[in-house]
DNA sequence: ATGGGGATCGTCT
DNA sequence: GACGATCCCCATC
């Protein structure tokens, strides 16, 4: 892992909030960076009921207590992936959900991926955003790096966001803690 | 603008 | 065998 992101080692629910504004990419083939500012995270905690780590290794949350820094791709309702950043220190599980970012390059290849969608519905969900930069099983476990030359990128703010933190989406557990982190415009 | 329900299958009990 | 860390369409207001 870059020096750069040695802020992944940290807690879940710090390094969602630190996150958000950072940008995130997938390179295609031929070089092209596709993606944008990250505008909503969420935390997820081993001892955490709503977190797939909670009831300790699987094969699917294999990846979770390996070392930060390497995606988590999952798939659910049978059809949709989502993608999280692991975090914290190595055998604690915590991955940040990566549920959405604001497009600010590859965008044409984004629209041939979700055709019909207007620009700002590009990316504004966890699967809507794996949809944009294609992202899928195939990916996980892999590394997010800071290099001019990685598959996935993760580049740090140009300036600085408020950020507003609310309870997490989609979940039936834990859902009093303020886990989930938006950008606030 | 808002709300209900269907699609669809891997993962874990 | 049940249930999702979701999205999209369609109905209704």
């Amino acid at each position: 892992m870059p020096d750069a992101l040695d802020f992944l080692i940290g807690d879940a629910k710090d390094v969602a909030r630190q996150l958000i504004g950072w940008r995130f990419y997938h390179r295609m083939p031929n070089g092209e960076l596709v993606g944008g500012t990250l505008s909503e995270t969420e935390a997820y905690h081993q001892d955490d009921a709503a977190s797939h780590a909670y009831n300790g290794l699987t094969e699917r949350t294999r990846v979770m207590f390996g070392p930060p820094g390497h995606l988590y791709v999952y798939f659910t309702y049978g059809m949709h992936w989502c993608a999280n950043i692991v975090t914290g220190p190595v055998g604690n599980a915590q991955a940040v959900l990566l549920r959405a970012l604001i497009p600010d390059n590859g965008i044409v290849i984004m629209r041939g991926r979700r055709p019909g969608r207007a620009d700002k519905e590009l990316a504004s969900g966890p699967a809507k955003l794996c949809q944009a930069l294609s992202i899928s099983g195939a990916d996980n476990s892999k590394p997010v790096g800071n290099e001019q030359t990685g598959e996935f990128v993760l580049l740090p703010p140009t300036r600085t966001y408020h950020v507003e933190a609310t309870p997490r989406i989609g979940i039936t557990k834990n859902r009093d803690v303020l886990w989930r982190f938006v950008l606030l415009p």
